[in-house]
DNA sequence: CAAGTGTGTGAGTGCACACTTACAAACAAA
DNA sequence: TTTGTTTGTAAGTGTGCACTCACACACTTG
């Protein structure tokens, strides 16, 4: 017994969000998360419920790092106005996906929500984010939603690679993003 | 002689831009486009060069729809200010993603910028479609990025299929969104 | 030590799918 | 009509990959 599989599971779940990311769910083979994992293609499935459920767990396990990080962002803005709140939590996302795998993980999620399980844990991620959000900062409606478009224009700027565009455009859409 | 190539190639380019937008490219087989388009899956691979070259032509195919709405859009608020000419380019926009083939397919595409090619004609399409709104639009570089920002939330809400969750923070995230 | 339980794998199996090839039919020009 | 070109397809071929199963090793308990 080198090891319990609970233990193998988190494990491999984090290995799972980098090795996803890259290329996206249908285009990774388990294999390629086992190799990375370090263990064998079938104790992957037996760790977990086909492909599928090894992809909707990664993705919990994605949205969890998201949600604790943004929540230790509100800490260090313990008492300032929604503003400064709001700042906070987007300076947190930026430094948590400086790596570029949590991001590119969202990505890859949203891109294969015509899997009715992939869709609910999507919305399942969001849910618990926004909802703590809009509590814990105290922001309006109007800031929220604004705090999660520029989430999203981060995506585009780092998939389409364009803070290596040096056109004008491209500057204007990248402008004051931080990190990416 | 039932039809030219060239003719052949506009209309599977449409209808690739339809089935690729559903699943994605690696989970869709060229079958599936020959199938939509009425013709034989060896066919494809003649007008096409492999699967990838119809998903890049797919892809400028569908730039080139949003562009032309766009530049549409704006025809409509001529003389107007920066902002009237940004609204109407929105409002265009949405009623063109009103089927979401053309939105969902931009996902599709952001998925799989780890292809080279694919990344490229992402780049392109953006590039054509931001340089217009910031010079015919006359908007500054925090309007153009605002503008995109919020685009990219329309990709969240219907991916995620936002508009359909009846809670608060979902309400936040779609709140002001036109059509979808 | 024997039997049981949990961790781990090598070696398949079957199928979906990207891509090819050989061939046929429509049309044009001589 | 014959020759050539373009549009179109049916029927493969080979490969990659999701998933399974029989089996082995580690460790515990009586």
């Amino acid at each position: 017994m080198r090891s319990t599989a609970e233990a193998r599971r988190v494990t491999v779940l984090n290995t799972a969000v980098s090795v996803f990311a890259r290329a996206g769910f249908h285009a990774t083979p388990v294999t390629a998360v086992a190799a990375a994992a370090g263990i064998s293609e079938a104790y992957v499935f037996r760790l977990f419920s086909g492909k599928l459920g090894l992809f909707v767990a990664a993705a919990g396990a994605c949205f969890d790092r998201i949600a604790d990080a943004i929540e230790a962002g509100a800490e260090r803005a313990e008492g300032g106005s929604a503003a400064e709140i709001l700042d906070a939590m987007g300076d947190a996302y930026a430094d948590l996906i400086a790596d570029r795998d949590l991001l590119l993980f969202q990505v890859q999620a949203q891109a294969v929500t015509d899997i009715p399980e992939v869709a609910e844990a999507v919305r399942a991620g969001y849910r618990r984010v926004a909802t703590f959000v809009q509590s814990r900062a105290g922001a309006s409606d109007a800031q929220v939603q604004q705090f999660f478009a520029y989430g999203q224009l981060c995506h585009l700027i780092v998939t389409a690679g364009l803070e290596q565009v040096p056109e004008p455009w491209a500057r204007a859409l990248t402008a004051g993003i931080r990190h990416p």
